[in-house]
RNA sequence: GGUCCCAUCGUCUAGUGGCCUAGGACACCGGCCUCUCACGUCGGUAACACGAGUUCGACUCUCGUUGGGACCA
C-alpha cells in the first residue's frame, strides 16, 4: 500500500506541488446536494484525510441563470451535517472570471487556441449536414487556420486539439484509459460573451488550487482527455485522476429524482443519522475485507483508492435502514435523545422531559429504524388525548374486553408498585379469573393505553405512563366501548 | 449512432492463478425467545453472464459475444 502511494507521487513536479495530497469537491449550486455528490465529496475528503492532506471546497457557479444561493447553502449544510469539513474554501468560480479569461488569452497568444467566428446558424447547418452524411457532428475547424482577424466581429475562443496522437492516463481506480485525439474536437473555452466553459474553468482552478488527485464520478471520463491536453498546453502539471462509478437506482439507471429521496438533507429530515449515512455511502463502491461498520476515524484510517470498485452500485434503502438501526442502538442514548427531541417536538407539539425521553428511547430501539419513525411510535406517550387506530379499536375494545378492562382498572389502582413482577402477577390473575390467555388480557390494555395493537412491552408502557395517565386512558377506553 | 466504461448471490461486496465444494453483510425463508410488534439468537435458500484461448490449474490473465451504464450528438 505504501509503495503504491510513493508511486503516485512520482507524477508530480516537486517545484509546482508540495508533496501534500490535495483533493477537492466542486459542485454546481444548481440543485440540492444529492447522494451521489455526497459520496464523491466523502471519497475526496477521506482520501485527503487518509494521506494527511487537504480537502478544498469549490462552488462552480458560473451558470448564473441556474445557480442559487439557497443551493449553495444546502450544499454547505449537507456536508456539515455529514461531518465533512473542508480545509479551504469555499471558493466561488463567479469571483474568478478574470482568471479564466486571462488564461484563455494566454492560450490564444501561445498558439494553443484560436478565435472562431462561425455563427450559431452556420454551426447548426454544418452539424446537420455532417449527421446526414453519416459523419461525426464535431466542429469542422473552419476557423482554425484563419489568419485574418476581425476584432469587432463576435467570436468564441476554441482550444486547438492536436489532430493526431493519443491521450492516455492511468486512472487510479480503472487503470489505463486512452483516447484518440482525432475523436476530440476543438472545444470552446471562452464564449462570445467572454464567459468560460466548464471544461476550461475546471482545469484552471484545479491547477491553480494545487489539486493533486481528482476524484469524481465516471461521467467525467470523457472530459478527461480534453482536460489533460489543456493542462499540458497551459504548462500545468497534470494531476492524478480517479473515476468512481456512479450510484444507480433499482432500475440500474443513474440515480435521479424518480428513485425517491435523492437529496442528502431529505435523509436528515427522514430521521437518518449522519453516522449511518456516512458509513453506508463509504461502503457503496468501496470495501475493506468483510468489514461493515466503520466510524469516521476508521474510515479515515482504512479508506484508499485501490479498494474502490469499478462497477456501478445500486442504492439499497434496506441496508441503510439496517445501519441506521445499528447506530441508534450503539450511539450513547443521550446522543440519540438529543437528535430525537426535534422530531418529537414537531410531531407531538411537546418538548419532552429528557429523562422520560431516554426511557422511551430504550423501549423503542429495535422497533424504530429512524428517528422519525421513533417519534411517531413515541407519540402516544405524550399528551392527554390519544388517537385509536380503527382496526385496533374494533378488534380489541369490544364488549368482551369491558370486564377485563374494568377489573384491571380496579385492581391496578391498588397495586403498591409498578415494577414488572407485580404488574405481571396482576395480569396473570385477571387471566385466570376470566379463563383467558395472557395475550387476551394484554391486548385490550395495550390498545386502551396506546391506541395501537403494537407497542413496546406492556409493563414498560405502564411504567412510563404512570398511574394517573393509565387510569385516565383505561376509563376513556371503557367509555368508548359501545 | 460515435466514444469510453462496467460485468461474483435479489442488493452491497471479499476474492489479485491453486487457500473457492466461492466468504461476509443487507434482504428473504424457517426454528428458538415472547404479552403484541420488533430486537436478539440459531439455521437455510441464493452468484463467478456466455464462448473461445493462455496455463499442469482460471472467479482471477487475453480475445470475442451478450448485457448494462455514462458522455457526446
Amino acid at each position: 500500500m505504501k509503495q503504491q502511494f510513493f508511486f503516485i507521487l512520482q507524477g508530480y513536479s516537486e517545484k509546482q506541488y508540495p508533496k501534500m495530497v490535495r483533493t477537492r469537491f466542486a459542485p454546481s449550486p444548481t440543485g440540492q446536494l444529492h447522494i451521489g455528490g455526497a459520496r464523491t465529496a466523502l471519497f475526496n475528503w477521506l482520501f485527503a484525510k487518509h494521506h494527511k492532506g487537504r480537502f478544498v471546497l469549490r462552488i462552480e457557479d458560473t451558470d448564473r441563470e441556474r445557480s442559487r444561493d439557497e443551493y449553495t447553502q444546502g450544499i454547505l449544510d449537507g456536508l456539515a451535517w455529514l461531518g465533512i469539513v473542508h480545509d479551504e474554501g469555499p471558493f466561488f468560480q463567479s469571483a474568478r472570471m478574470e482568471l479564466y479569461k486571462e488564461h484563455a488569452l494566454r492560450l490564444l497568444q501561445e498558439g494553443h487556441a484560436y478565435k472562431c467566428y462561425c455563427t450559431t446558424q452556420e454551426l447548426e447547418e454544418k452539424r446537420k449536414r455532417a449527421l446526414k452524411e453519416g459523419q461525426k457532428p464535431a466542429y469542422d475547424r473552419t476557423c482554425r487556420e484563419k489568419t485574418i482577424e476581425d476584432p469587432d466581429k463576435p467570436h468564441v475562443i476554441r482550444f486547438k486539439t492536436p489532430l493526431s496522437g493519443t491521450v492516455a492516463f492511468h486512472d487510479l481506480v480503472r487503470g489505463e484509459i486512452s483516447f484518440q485525439c482525432d475523436e476530440l474536437d476543438d472545444l470552446v473555452i471562452l464564449r462570445t460573451d467572454q464567459t468560460p466553459t466548464y471544461n476550461f474553468t475546471v482545469v484552471v482552478d484545479d491547477a491553480l488550487m494545487g489539486i493533486t488527485h481528482i476524484i469524481r464520478g465516471d461521467d467525467h471520463i470523457n472530459n478527461t482527455p480534453r482536460q489533460i491536453l489543456m493542462y499540458e498546453a497551459l504548462k500545468f502539471a497534470v494531476p492524478r485522476f480517479a473515476h468512481v462509478p456512479l450510484i444507480h437506482g433499482k432500475d440500474r439507471a443513474r440515480l435521479s429524482k424518480r428513485h425517491g429521496a435523492t437529496s442528502l438533507l431529505e435523509y436528515r429530515e427522514e430521521g437518518f443519522l449522519p453516522e449511518a449515512l456516512m458509513n453506508y455511502l463509504a461502503r457503496l463502491g468501496w470495501a475493506h475485507g468483510d468489514d461493515e461498520i466503520f466510524s469516521k476515524e476508521e474510515l479515515i484510517e482504512k479508506f484508499d483508492l485501490p479498494n474502490v470498485g469499478r462497477s456501478p452500485a445500486i442504492f439499497d434503502m434496506d441496508k441503510l435502514l439496517w445501519l441506521n438501526d445499528h447506530y441508534m442502538k450503539t450511539l450513547p442514548v443521550e446522543v440519540v435523545a438529543e437528535r430525537l427531541a426535534p422530531f418529537i417536538t414537531a410531531q407531538s407539539r411537546t418538548a419532552p422531559d429528557r429523562a422520560k425521553l431516554i426511557q422511551i428511547i430504550r423501549n423503542l430501539l429495535g422497533r424504530a429504524k429512524t428517528l422519525k419513525e421513533m417519534a411517531q411510535m413515541a407519540g402516544f406517550f405524550f399528551g392527554e388525548e390519544i388517537e385509536y387506530e380503527t382496526s385496533a379499536k374494533a378488534k380489541f375494545l369490544t364488549q368482551a374486553a369491558r370486564p377485563i378492562l374494568e377489573q384491571f382498572l380496579k385492581d391496578f389502582q391498588e397495586l403498591p408498585s409498578l415494577d414488572e413482577a407485580s404488574q405481571r402477577a396482576l395480569i396473570e390473575s385477571i387471566a385466570r379469573d376470566h379463563g383467558k390467555k395472557l395475550v387476551d388480557i394484554v391486548q385490550p390494555i395495550r390498545v386502551a393505553l396506546s391506541g395501537k395493537a403494537v407497542s413496546p412491552g406492556i409493563f414498560e408502557v405502564i411504567g412510563i405512563l404512570g398511574k394517573d395517565l393509565v387510569k385516565k386512558r383505561i376509563e376513556r377506553a371503557i367509555s368508548l366501548i359501545s
